[in-house]
Order: C-alpha cells, then structure tokens, then sequence
DNA sequence: TAAGATTAAATTGTGCACAATTTGTTTATG
DNA sequence: CATAAACAAATTGTGCACAATTTAATCTTA
C-alpha cells in the first residue's frame, strides 16, 4: 500500500471492526435494556446458557476476559440473583459459576434478542455466517499469533 | 436457525466481531505504547492527520464517537501537547480541534504502526481490504437502519 | 425582538476493559 | 518437610463508551 494511504483512517480493519462492534452494540442495547442487561452481561450468559458450573478462568478463556473484567461483572449478575460464585471445595483458587433457576429461566426471554436485532436489518443469514466465520477464524489467527511471541 | 442453536456463543456475529475487536486492539497496544497513545487516542489522531481544524461534533460523526467519550480524551491530548481546543469565533458553541506542530509530527513516527502490526500476522492485505469494505458497509447499514427507526 | 426551540460541548454516573499487583491456594522440588 | 514456583481470583488504577442531563450559544418565529 502507498506510504499516503496507510494511515487513512477508511483504510484500517482495525477501526473497520472497532467501529462496527460499537455500532452492533447500540442496536443491542435497548433489547437487552428490556431483560435488565448489559452487552457483556448478555454474551457471559450466552456462555453459561450453553456451559454451566464452570470456573471464571474458563468462562474468560471463552469470552477473551480476564478477571479485573469478570469479578465485578459476576458480582453484579449474583446480586441480580441470576448466577451463584461458589468457591470450589476440590482446589480453593478456582471459583465455579452456577446459573440459578432465574437464571436459566431468563434463557427463554432471551431467545427473542437475535430475532428482533436482525429481524429488519435485511441482512442475509447465509452471508452473515459466512463473516461470522471468518472473523472467528482470524481472532484465533491473532491469538496463535500471540502465544508464539 | 433452529432455535437451539439461536443463542449459541459461536453463532452470534455480534460476538465474533466484538471479540475479534478487543483482540486486535490488544495486537496494536504494545507498539502504541511506544508513542504513549490509547487506542482510541490513535484512532482520533488518525481522522486528524487526514482533517485537521474540525469540530468535536466532526470528530464524533468521524469515530461514532460522542462529547461524553470525546471531551476527556480531548482534553488527555491537549495536556500531551499533540492538539489544540480552540472555541470558534464564529460560533461558539463550537470547539476546534486542531494538531500542534508536535502532534502533526507524530504522525511520522506512526507509519511504523500499521506495518509492524500486519507484518507477522500472514495474512492477504487483499482479503483485509474487501473484509474491511463489507464491515464498513455493514456498519454504515446499521447507521441508516438507527436512523430510520 | 422576545420566547421557545435547537444545537454543541461539557458534565455526571455506570459499567466495562485491561495492565499490574496482591492475596490465598496448590504444586513442585531440593 | 520446607520453600519456591505456579496458579486463580480479587484488587487497584486508568481510560474509554455511552445514556442522560446541564450549560451556553444560536436560530426561529410569532
């Protein structure tokens, strides 16, 4: 690419992605404003929705977070009642997290978020799986990339 | 989609572009460090290297970015001696943003940072340039679907 | 031209996001 | 066995990100 266009803001994938992340978020959030919830509150729940009793270790591993990101998160859905944090009695530096009933029974108001964000944005499902995979695809790329540093 | 598979981590665009844009972000930090900018102080100074002399509102249109995210991380510049707030005559609800002579001169020190980041990662600056042509105009197409609400 | 509407920034308050450090537990090793 | 190394969460501190509100300037229009 020439020296001129490399800085051109239009022409970064990075704030091609960081700005389309936000903007996703922002159709999100008045869906999810309904459920009593934020962004990442919502996809932490996706995580446990599918994966129950697991530790925050590996709930981060799924969500790319770390701790200084969860613990407060975690400690705001146990005070909502929707999740527990239970130290485990098998190795005490692990603590599991456990979908209370509230918690698994919000599962069923939250099966209409996806419905209603992509309902009228006249995207195609097939081609919007396509990007799906693709951008996964190149988080891992990233990620590998790092752990050989 | 079945509805099984609705609420499925792995099947949300919305997580793959929100996990893929915290990663990338984490590729550009290290080497951001170095100019003692954030990310987002980078993303600024890149609409401000192309246009310089605009307004916050201008700025914000630019980033999708507001005075409540903006007005600080201004400020934080503006102490680094890399920009100017300057209240326009003219109108002066209107705020100024303009490069000092040392923060148009990082800009030179920048170039560095797109090569370094894409150097190793081995990937097609082809295949980027369309990825980047699709996230655009998906974001600009959920621009216009907020708009039309 | 005065009152209300509109606009641009700034402010306030909440919740991430993450680096760096601390605390407490477990494992490895001399 | 003791002690160092490794590990998982929690804590601390900084900087976004954004909704909602406030402040101040400008525009509209009766």
């Amino acid at each position: 690419m020439e020296r001129e266009q490399l800085l051109k803001l239009d022409n970064q994938l990075c704030f091609a992605v960081y700005a389309l992340s936000r903007e996703i978020t922002k159709i999100y959030r008045p869906h999810l404003e309904e459920l009593g919830l934020t962004y990442t509150q919502y996809v932490t729940l996706l995580a446990l929705w599918e994966e129950d009793d697991i530790t925050v270790k590996e709930l981060g591993a799924r969500l790319y977070l770390d701790s200084g990101t969860l613990t407060p998160l975690l400690k705001r859905l146990e005070q909502m009642g929707l999740i527990r944090r239970v130290r485990d009695v098998k190795d005490e530096r692990n603590v599991l997290i456990q979908l209370t009933e509230q918690g698994k029974a919000l599962k069923e108001r939250a099966y209409e978020i996806p419905e209603k964000v992509f309902c009228h944005l006249g995207l195609d499902p097939q081609e919007i799986s396509q990007w799906r995979k693709q951008l996964t695809q190149l988080t891992h790329t990233i990620q590998q990339f790092k752990s050989e540093e």
